[in-house]
DNA sequence: TAAAGACTATACTCACGAGTAACTTGTATT
DNA sequence: AATACAAGTTACTCGTGAGTATAGTCTTTA
């Protein structure tokens, strides 16, 4: 905790910045991913823009299957707290509902967030395509979820949430397609805007 | 059109065949782009499936990138012809917008329109790309243009038609990742069901 | 019957990019 | 001081798959 600015690095600090360095990688990576597409990036791309040789991706991680997977997951556990949050939350079934839907729109604008939905599984080897499902699964079954508690408390109008749930994740998902960082209105107003739009197909009347 | 049994194939039929085989270039190769994703497809395995040789399909299509351009295109098409002849329709602007967005949905269960919501952008080349995003933006215009015109006549609920165009395509877009073309629905089924879910958010209340 | 063209195969070239070997330098450990 | 490890580098290998050169057959046309 006492960082002293002495120039020997403490084995915390070391690790600390070994971190610092492998989310680095990430941060690069999944850019140049979003923007250019997984298949059109070569790691030496990525190593380019970090300023170092691709042996040093290497070195931070294994491969580039990995590179993705660690990209992907770190967009999905961001997803599912969203949901173990929301699921805590007091209130009705839309209520909380409504709050997941809000955070996860707000986590499709994020670098790891667009990433999960702009990566196609079969981009991954088979061991990590297998983990990228089940991730993706948990989601869906949390999504669910909710939506099964709104339409049990009478919250939510009735349906089949099942489908209910594709027709909602699929009008968030897209947003990580059209969606510009650099556009004119916050990932929070258009999170705030697209809900309610959608909010107004799933209360009852 | 009088087509004997004669060994000789006419001139007329030469070319049917042509065209057919072409197609069946397309349809192969878009079946495998589904499955396996396009970088995971080799116009090697394409060909093999055919039971031909590579330069085969060199023949009936220039390279890659083109075969992957087609197929798109023929999604892209039959999009642009559900949203012709909706327009064309009598009845409110949300009876019209209602039959497009279930042709829409269709499409999306269908060996080519799958294609063009699981082709991302970067995939094809400069030349391509550009035609790609502009035929998806004529879809686009399309939607808006149902919606503003619903919006005008008071059969739809006011908005921003933008939003509730990239809602709406986003939650019909998504079929195209998690359709099973082995269900136990029908497509046509799925497409109305999805459909009245959307419609009870944007008809008035 | 000769020449041209359509269609298909075999057998290549060639670039690209993932991944690695081997080496360098600095820092921690004993 | 010696050794081991961490963090990089340069300079490779090597498989894959897009695309092509060349040749052969069959059909149509001059």
């Amino acid at each position: 905790m006492n960082d002293l600015d002495s120039p020997f690095p403490t084995a915390r600090q070391r690790s600390r910045e070994r971190a610092a360095k492998r989310e680095a990688v990430l941060r690069a990576a999944v850019r140049m991913f979003n923007e250019r597409g997984f298949h059109q990036t070569s790691l030496d791309d990525v190593a380019a823009r970090l300023g170092v040789s691709k042996p040093t991706i290497y070195h931070y991680l294994g491969n580039k299957d990995q590179v993705l997977l660690e990209c992907v997951k770190l967009g999905l556990t961001q997803l599912l707290d969203a949901a173990a949050a929301s699921r805590a939350l007091p209130g009705t079934g839309a209520d909380r509902l409504v709050t997941f839907l809000t955070r996860y729109a707000e986590i499709n604008m994020d670098d790891f967030g667009r990433c999960v939905v702009r990566t196609r599984d079969e981009a991954l080897e088979p061991d990590s395509r297998t983990k990228f499902r089940a991730l993706k699964r948990q989601i869906d079954d949390q999504l669910r979820g909710l939506i099964a508690d709104g339409m049990a408390d009478g919250s939510l109008a009735p349906g089949d949430p099942k489908l209910l749930g594709f027709a909602l994740a699929g009008a968030l998902n897209w947003i990580g397609h059209w969606h510009e960082p650099t556009g004119a209105l916050a990932p929070n107003d258009i999170a705030r805007q697209l809900v309610t739009t959608l909010a107004r197909g799933f209360l009852p009347r």
